[in-house]
DNA sequence: CCTTGTGAAGCTGTTCACAGCC
DNA sequence: GGCTGTGAACAGCTTCACAAGG
């Protein structure tokens, strides 16, 4: 019953103690963020940059950097700054970017398509390797390079491909029922993007991209803009 | 500066006092989830519910649930529960959900289009009004019943349609300029798919969905699982 | 009985100021 | 002098236990 969701409220999984590094949650999920501006740093030939620097790109106030940061090790130098190169190989490490990871995605309607041809994936390690349909209409179409599979092979899919991680695009009615397979074939990350909360066993990540709530925070902000809330004094 | 990211982190607009009814960021950020759920239970029949039936349809534990909806008013019945329609229309209310909000899509690549034809906008009162892109390619061409206009009529667009949200669908280079031609035509409510930061001027909010970070969120946890990191004791 | 609504406690995350080091 | 790294203060969120009320 895991759920790591998108919009905060996170969960750690059950272990207790050990010699767990703990970084926060809220560090995680800004880690990626800093890899990618290191990453368009080093693209433009940066050698070294100041946590002012990295935070303008990351849009994050630098002492929020540097705290994060802290929580991997000490890899700045004082007085003169970060050496783009080493910190973007570390934050790597930490969050795992030196392997690939392997994704298989349930559900190839206009979400699933999209998502297979992404070419944002490969330059961060994430691997399509699959895609698997319900529908006999779509099963043995070829999309992005990829043959749809019978959702009947995930398990084979799963050991094949060595996927670790289960992209849910499918419509809401179906998705609880996918998740459930994709634990039964040994998935333990999951990333759903169909709008409902899907149960699943102790132990399994799941996190919810979810665009009409977003859509739907926006809009709530944009009304209290709108309506005479500003009353200031 | 304003960023209202989908990875928490949230930063209140400067409005400083008055009536601010203040309702809690990551309270607002689940209201669409208790809506969604109340409107699946009134489509199964159900008249009333407790908040523990509605935080499990939910996915949050009951005491969180009733803290949210505390902030809204007193909507429940003690020794009852809640009246599902009437707390629907509530949070409906609170929302914004009463009322349609028009929103313009800005690229019409891969995840432009999907999006374009998703179902799931218009029950919860979100419209795509048009689509817009920078491609001369693209320009004149119907996509799910839009034809597709020029960026360049951003501004006659978002008037005429009354658009209130835009939505960033581009490649991250061209993210920032977007942004800011979305910001030029009035709009103060972004939802950025792009993989970068977008600086926008004090007042808009901007919210992003990147699923990359989503995807190397749960690989982190995913190598912390398959690494010896347990040794519980 | 039942279930809501809520102060209070506890926890997580953020900010800040400055000590530490180059 | 400049910038990092961090303890300590602060703010926000979650949890809990129980009072309030049908």
């Amino acid at each position: 019953m895991t759920d790591r969701t998108a919009l905060g409220g996170n969960v750690r999984t059950g272990l207790t103690a050990g010699v767990d590094r703990g970084i926060p949650d809220a560090t995680v999920a800004r880690l990626p963020l800093y890899l990618r501006a290191l990453t368009a740093l080093a693209d433009s030939g940066t050698r070294t940059c100041s946590s002012t620097d990295l935070a303008a790109a990351a849009g994050v106030n630098p002492p929020k950097l540097r705290k994060d940061l802290s929580y991997l090790g000490s890899y700045g130098t004082r007085g003169v700054g970060y050496d783009v190169e080493y910190l973007r190989y570390q934050i790597a490490r930490v969050i795992g970017q030196t392997q690939d990871w392997n994704v298989v995605i349930v559900g190839v309607g206009n979400l699933g398509s999209a998502l297979s041809n992404y070419a944002g994936f490969s330059p961060r390690g994430i691997r399509i390797r699959a895609l698997v349909d319900s529908d006999p209409e779509r099963i043995g179409h070829e999309i992005s390079g990829h043959v749809v599979r019978p959702i009947s092979e995930l398990v084979e899919v799963v050991r094949d491909e060595h996927v670790s991680i289960g992209v849910i695009a499918t419509p809401a009615a179906a998705a609880q029922d996918v998740a459930d397979q994709l634990v039964a074939a040994g998935i333990t990350s999951i990333l759903n993007f169909a709008p409902t909360h899907v149960k699943v066993s102790e132990g399994v990540d799941v996190r919810r991209v979810d665009v009409s709530i977003e859509l739907q925070i926006l809009a709530y902000h944009e009304q209290r803009k709108t309506n005479g809330t500003e009353v200031s004094a």
